[in-house]
DNA sequence: ATCATACTTGCGCATTTATGCATATGTAAT
DNA sequence: ATTACATATGCATAAATGCGCAAGTATGAT
């Protein structure tokens, strides 16, 4: 009885993973687990783990490159799947204001479109201090 | 941050939940405890505890009538509550088959418009045999 | 080979959630 | 008043969930 769908309003019921689903709709970019730590300021076990639920619930693809792992929104292609994704995209943006602005600044940091430094960097830190 | 919206998902999340949200989508009419229970085949208490979560968070109206209390899909404003709702909609409806037959059968006991007949009345049975 | 780094995962604990049962509330009929 | 009936709810229990910690895997650099 549409297990998957269910999955994912269940991953999507998190606040933590509302979020982070919301900043891969939004960012509309490949995003590693260190970034996505950095913007979102959580733990890196609890960011792995939550890109992971949304990963498996069919909201995320997953990409390993190297050390790094980058998640991308999925493409849907059934109507229920697209009007729910559609949903989390209109959430009022103002909830999420600072996370946008972060995540601007953090993916700036990369290098030929790749990201090449890890979680909680002095960089990171100094830039966000700015 | 949304919490609203949250309850809304998490409301969703649960298997019995969609399926009665799905129902009150479909039937696009107002359906007492009495015959949801009939429809979906839970007990009372269920049916009761979780048509009153849906309509917490935000997706049913309530509206008591003497012994009676008729829920219906709630009117949404904004866009990602429309959105939602419209998921829960296009739902493939194979997955719920048993249930819109089941609805219209019972339905169809009402008189007037209004539901007249309890949960799990004999004539309910006998109209399920045939 | 060794080490640093990005990410993952098993475990334990605290909290939440779903459910059955029994009982309570509220309304209508006699 | 008493009874019948539709719905709600407190309580106990079992299962699921979120999270911190510590240890694990895997890859790249030296």
């Amino acid at each position: 009885m549409e297990l998957q769908y269910l999955d994912a309003l269940k991953a999507l019921a998190e606040p933590h993973r509302l979020r982070l689903c919301w900043l891969l709709i939004h960012v509309d970019q490949k995003v590693t687990v260190a970034e996505a730590m950095d913007v979102i300021g959580e733990t890196q076990y609890n960011v792995s783990r939550n890109l992971k639920m949304l990963f498996k619930a069919g909201l995320l693809d997953q990409e390993k490159n190297g050390k790094w792992v980058y998640y991308t929104l999925a493409k849907q292609t059934e109507k229920h799947w697209l009007l729910l994704v559609d949903s989390v995209r209109h959430l009022p943006a103002s909830q999420f204001e600072s996370v946008a602005g972060r995540c601007k600044l953090r993916l700036g940091m990369r290098v030929d479109g790749e990201c090449v430094v890890g979680p909680n960097s002095d960089d990171w830190i100094k830039l966000l201090n700015l």
